[in-house]
DNA sequence: CATGAATGAGGATTCATTCAT
DNA sequence: CATGAATGAATCCTCATTCAT
């Protein structure tokens, strides 16, 4: 039997709960998920759920919000890596780390990317633009190590491609569900030279 | 007033029937539309529509199936079309009538490609199922156009390919609700473009 | 067994369902009464009331409005009783058919006065905008009626006397409960002596 | 910042919580207050209060006791002052402390008045026998000031007199909130005035 | 066929109350 | 003593689904 562990401190109990929940919004849809299941899923009681989260609603958009502010950091490390070796590709760095996140966080990028998106709910606004947010340093990002090789690249086409960028991400976590011998290293390596292909063909005379 | 239409052969109230759950699972997610909306909508009762398709999973099958259906016969037609002129690119014509499609029916494709991904729910099964027939029929396509170029690819790749195309023209679609001046064919030629550029590294021999 | 009466009509329904929650209203508080509660008097379910009275508060206002209604409604009639002898003193009447009417309709009386009044209820606004109606229709009956006799009374002072005369009223209505020998025709008697020996009060000179 | 009292002796501490709950209860009804606003308002946190009171309940009927307590010697204070002058209407005087105590004191007659005569809850049997001791105060008050003047007023007649003055009284309070111009021994006068008016109509002999 | 009427089942939310520190 | 933490038990409300006309 699991031992529960009653009366924690309230910053740990807020941290087991959005785990929970985060486990739980990505099995299933935001009307699937009963928030009864995710005070199961931590161990607790609905009241606590609410007494913490304050809602359905809170909950999800803290779920949302913690795993983008994760998401988002970890890119940024990677792509300021100090100790990263000159001349290596920044853009490269950065989509290995979004791999890697993906791969081993793969219930948050669900809830982060899947689930945040439904338009129509009540949330919407806030987690949509939080979702956006991936996007956004995506195209920082790309915006960033394209401006010396091209020229400024234009911020509609650096929008486009980030766009293009994060789906294709996202197509390649099924991809990565179902092919275990892919690792996050290859998906980074193949959107990346997408990435850059696609520059070359828009900015043909950059080569 | 509204009209109410008594009495029509079976397949034409089904018809209207879908047309109206279509629109209105495009506006919200599954458990956000009611069946009471759905009857609303198509301008008839509740009992009606149970009478029709069953139940909502019911409903919403029938909508998934029906839009694939007509996406997948559409895309069909336009690679296939006898009146198109030699040395045209086929996967270039395919992906027009894709975006076409996806432009001109927007409700359908957010059904398609947006709700009938849920998972955990009971209907996940059938509607992923015929979600990746769009895939698969890129996949299709793909294969089918890069046969004679690059010798066999490999169907693995081919799998690969049509998932980033699909992902990627599925951002198309909300670029092209925010940016009215791109075109379906611009899209079309994006997406093709990109998909070549891909075969090109991913067979470098080819070129 | 009580042969529950399906599939009514809906403004029968209605009526019954309004009519269980003024008893059950009668019997308990606001919060006390569950809807559970009334839709079991009425002998429904609970999304039946649901359906016709929309909510909790709805259910509540539903029943001031219409036992407010018929209360002023049945003040009216008698006041301008077109069969009433000459020289009988309206104001005499309308407190004869405003005890008669709460005798016999005491929850009636309870809801509309003691249960409408609780203020910092989301209903409050509504339901004391109405609850007041009794006191100016009283405001009313006693300007109406003294006009004559004193010259012009001060619609303060109508106003006073008139929320004197209602709450004496609904203090007679407890002792009413406890002291069955009295009528409402004595009440009536008391308060309209009330109310004139205070306006002799206020008057002096009027006499 | 709140200074938090520590340590003070229990009817201390009673007594601002207490005074706290009276506050709270002025706002809302029974259901409406929480403990926990309770709590807050007497800067405290619920299981003391509970430690002090036991159950909510509880803070209710205590609040109840110690106001009604209040009320009543306020008025005896009043009617028996050693130091009135000769001649002086006693019922005049209590009828004054009795209105100068309601203003002074508005939240305590609203939770005397207005909060302890809902029927149908658990302690609905307590505070509606101590919500009457006011009406049986006024009652002694009435027979004591009459039984010189008109010889013994028959208690039943007493009784009534009482609660029409007190049901006038609660009428007034309502009136002074809204007419600042109106002052307690106005309303006084008037109650008075209307107690023995009515004296005079009953016992025409009297006179 | 078509529909107005009715409900079982389930989910969000709140709150009085109790421990363990 | 005092309190942060936790919950059992209700309560409001909604919705898919079924009859009877």
């Amino acid at each position: 039997m699991k031992t529960k562990q009653r009366r924690l401190p309230r910053h740990v109990r807020e941290r087991q709960l959005i785990d929970a929940a985060v486990t739980a919004f990505s099995r299933g849809d935001y009307h699937t998920v009963s928030v009864e299941e995710i005070a199961e899923v931590a161990g607790t009681s609905k009241p606590t759920v609410y007494h913490y989260l304050g809602s359905k609603e809170g909950i999800f958009t803290a779920c949302v919000r913690r795993e983008m502010e994760r998401l988002v950091e970890t890119i940024r490390a990677a792509v300021h890596d100090p100790a990263a070796p000159l001349g290596d590709d920044p853009l490269h760095r950065g989509m290995q780390a979004f791999f890697t996140f993906v791969v081993d966080n793969r219930e948050s990028w669900t809830v982060l990317y899947r689930r945040a998106a439904v338009q129509g709910e009540p949330f919407a606004g806030e987690t949509t633009r939080m979702r956006d947010r991936v996007t956004e340093e995506m195209a920082e990002l790309i915006t960033a190590c394209t401006s010396g090789d091209f020229g400024a690249l234009a911020p509609r086409d650096a929008q486009l491609l980030a766009r293009v960028a994060v789906s294709t991400a996202d197509a390649f976590v099924d991809w990565l569900l179902e092919n275990p011998d892919e690792t996050p290293d290859t998906m980074a390596g193949h959107v990346t030279e997408l990435t850059w292909s696609h520059l070359r063909a828009r900015r043909p005379a950059g080569v």
